[in-house]
DNA sequence: CACGCACCTGAAACCGGTTGCAAAAGACAC
DNA sequence: GTGTCTTTTGCAACCGGTTTCAGGTGCGTG
């Protein structure tokens, strides 16, 4: 049913050859014979059979999204920015939900029957060595939000944890608040520690040391119980930087129900600004995680891994930035 | 690098129909050579490729999840389920993002392109039309979450649009809401249309009719400016019933911003069941979609696509049913 | 007009599998 | 041990492309 490279060439009274160089960029085609053979190709709707050449040419131009974040409303905005990139690219996402799959010899195993020329791995909470799986079978690897810590092989995008821990540090400080707290997300997380340590660490300039408390996962009921523990906890703590915005709005509503009033007797920070995070009835400040950028640079270094497998792969931290809404009293 | 089935054939010293006979369910293969056989694959890690058995088979076990609806949260339930179900099915979900892309053809041509086995359309804004252009290139396709008049060739699935409109206008009226309005989402929508129809309809019974007003978009800020606009038309309505839950939460704000208070002012009704509507601070009275099931169904169709092209689509029209929140007034 | 050269072109092999076919091997009954 | 029937097996062709290679074409030049 499909037309095929030889119905073109029999249209167009070429060799498959012919066809085949038409639609390979920098092959050598009279100009003649390209233009029966586009004319033929027109007339018959051909469509290369990108499967097909993959054979050959070892390239299926399909990319692996794995992602166990299915929960965490930022990571809707996430595919819809990845998927985008990755078209534009000329690249398709074969999108992979490991939520209940902790087994990353399973997921190799799927994309490899796949022939995927790469593999992105979006997500905060698989471990470093997860994405390393995939780097091992030769396969390029981005790891998108994840560590910042350097990595032992694979390429890496992500804001730096550490240093937006130091930037809620200072925000609290500025606004005055003296014991504060960190209500992270999955303690065994390298981001999360990566955050906390930036967070103590600017603290403890200031000979201070934070709360620390830990989410079971990035989800609305895991930051509301946690916050109902860490405040139980520690109910002298002034104001908590949560390990994100889904997190920080079960904290929200948390202090809500212990009749807390937010900013007033309790402050919260959040991290990703999330659109949820601008709805009025949440009016979140949180820190912006440079969305756009870490995509826009993360399907570059698929790019770059592919192109070039030898070359060193990169690694870049973007800088995140505060926005200012309701949850924080204002600076004095 | 990657090992091939040669590869396993000569290491077993059988030939290359006998590798491939072991992995190809019912072909006649003794169970010593199948032994030897797999002693070989498993030493040497063999993964078959699946593409390069598409071109013989036809089958890439590729099936192409279509969604223009990367900025309702909803979806990411929707995705979420979807791509569980399909990996349970032994399927693999590539993505495809439609969110500035409007011509159904270059899609189709994307994905014909990957010899994709199939094609879920999950959207309610994507017109009936667009899943029939796949349909007509002769592939099994499901409409999730689309209208529910009677489809012209395309399997859908889906809640009942006018029985959710009608649950709706049913439900109001026993809150005793006199003047109520529907505050769809886009207006041309399929679905918009069926669930105005079907409010409407219950309305007239009684000798009323509703109040109509749309939203742009399935987003916070489109129902936010929509229930502005419609509360600044029709004061006097006394509950609107509207077109998705992240319409539903953009009409609270503005509520709230008018100094309304729901539910004693005005009543508010979503429709979906999106995990932030049970958020303390959202606390959405809604019409639940069994977003489960229809996922779950849609597979199921989509398989029997593929195995039987021929037998006549199905379709499946699942009920809802009431969440009671906090956003209209309790039963008498 | 013959020669050399650059440029095109088609035949054929190949990518990693599947499958129809005919021959080989086993199973079974006699 | 033989004949028949059923399984099992390998060969070779094929799926839809790409790519090597050798030969063909057209051109400019001496």
């Amino acid at each position: 049913m499909p037309v095929t490279l030889q119905d073109v060439a029999a249209r167009a009274g070429v060799s498959k050859s012919a066809v085949s160089r038409t639609f390979t960029p920098g092959a050598s085609v009279s100009a003649k014979t390209r233009a029966k053979v586009e004319t033929a190709a027109r007339a018959l709707g051909y469509q290369p059979n990108v499967l097909a050449s993959s054979l050959t040419t070892g390239r299926t131009r399909l990319i692996g999204l794995i992602s166990n974040n299915f929960t965490n409303p930022f990571f809707l905005e996430i595919f819809d920015h990845f998927t985008r990139a990755l078209q534009d690219a000329g690249l398709r996402p074969l999108l992979i939900n490991l939520s209940d799959e902790v087994d990353a010899g399973k997921s190799l195993a799927m994309l490899r029957q796949y022939n995927v020329d790469g593999v992105i791995v979006a997500s905060s909470t698989l471990p470093p060595e997860f994405a390393a799986v995939f780097h091992d079978a030769g396969l390029p690897v981005v790891h998108a939000f994840g560590w910042s810590q350097p990595s032992p092989r694979t390429a890496l995008v992500s804001i730096d944890n550490a240093e937006a821990g130091a930037l809620a540090a200072r925000t609290l400080r500025a606004r005055g608040y003296h014991t504060v707290g960190f209500l992270g997300g999955p303690e065994e997380a390298a981001t999360t520690q990566d955050r906390a340590k930036g967070f103590a660490n600017v603290l403890a300039a200031g000979g201070n040391s934070p709360a620390l408390h830990y989410a079971e996962a990035y989800s609305y009921a895991a930051g509301r119980a946690a916050m109902l523990a860490a405040h139980d906890a520690r109910p002298d703590v002034e104001a908590w930087f949560c390990g994100d915005d889904v997190i920080a709005v079960g904290a929200l509503d948390a202090a809500q129900s212990l009749g807390l009033n937010v900013p007033g007797d309790i402050g919260l920070l959040g991290l990703n600004d999330m659109s949820m995070a601008s709805w009025d009835r949440v009016a979140l400040t949180t820190i912006r995680q440079p969305l756009a950028q870490i995509v826009e640079r993360s399907v570059d270094f698929i790019q770059r891994g592919i192109d070039a497998p030898d070359e060193m792969p990169g690694r870049s931290l973007l800088p995140c930035d505060l926005v200012e809404r309701g949850t924080l009293r204002a600076l004095p």
